[in-house]
DNA sequence: CGTGTAAGGAATTCTGACACG
DNA sequence: CGTGTAAGGAATTCTGACACG
């Protein structure tokens, strides 16, 4: 599911990260959050499996703008494999 | 997804239904949300289709005990089908 | 760089009640 | 019966900053 529903208590627990951390793999442009009418992030569970997984290759030794970069490049590949559906 | 994730506000949006629609139908025994440490309730996507079903219904009609009778039987029915799965 | 924390405010959600029909 | 609403409080989330290494 790719629908952002989840806030970041939620988001926390599933991950097992802090709101520190998950904050800041966004400000670090990895994930990117809905924000609600009042400003509360929104996550989906692809968010959930992504912030995962970026909590594992910190932990391996990468830092984050190598992160973005290798992800900017699944991003891209990913939506040439999906075509233009868009939701 | 069965996961009780969703917070009243996002269950709201993707239902359409008030608040006040989606606590009455707690209190009437149509829907169980878990609850947050702070006491929020937490809906799962199976909630979210259920909670629109229980309005149609609603609309069309019948009454929310009726619907708990009709619900018991399906819920025990599902139960018996899926055998004991228990997440 | 990635994360912790205290600070103050704003948005979110909760319960119990009165109201209508 | 099913739903609206005003009331007051508690939990949740937000941002910007200082800290460490």
């Amino acid at each position: 599911m790719s629908l952002k529903v989840m806030s970041i208590g939620t988001v926390k627990q599933l991950t097992g990260l802090t709101e520190r951390q998950i904050r800041y793999y966004e400000d670090r442009q990895l994930v990117f959050p809905e924000r609600s009418s009042g400003g509360s992030r929104k996550f989906s569970f692809e968010d959930v499996e992504l912030l995962k997984e970026i909590h594992r290759k910190l932990r391996d030794g990468f830092h984050t703008f190598e992160l973005r970069k290798s992800m900017v490049k699944e991003r891209s590949a990913r939506d040439r494999r999906e075509g233009g559906r868009r939701v």
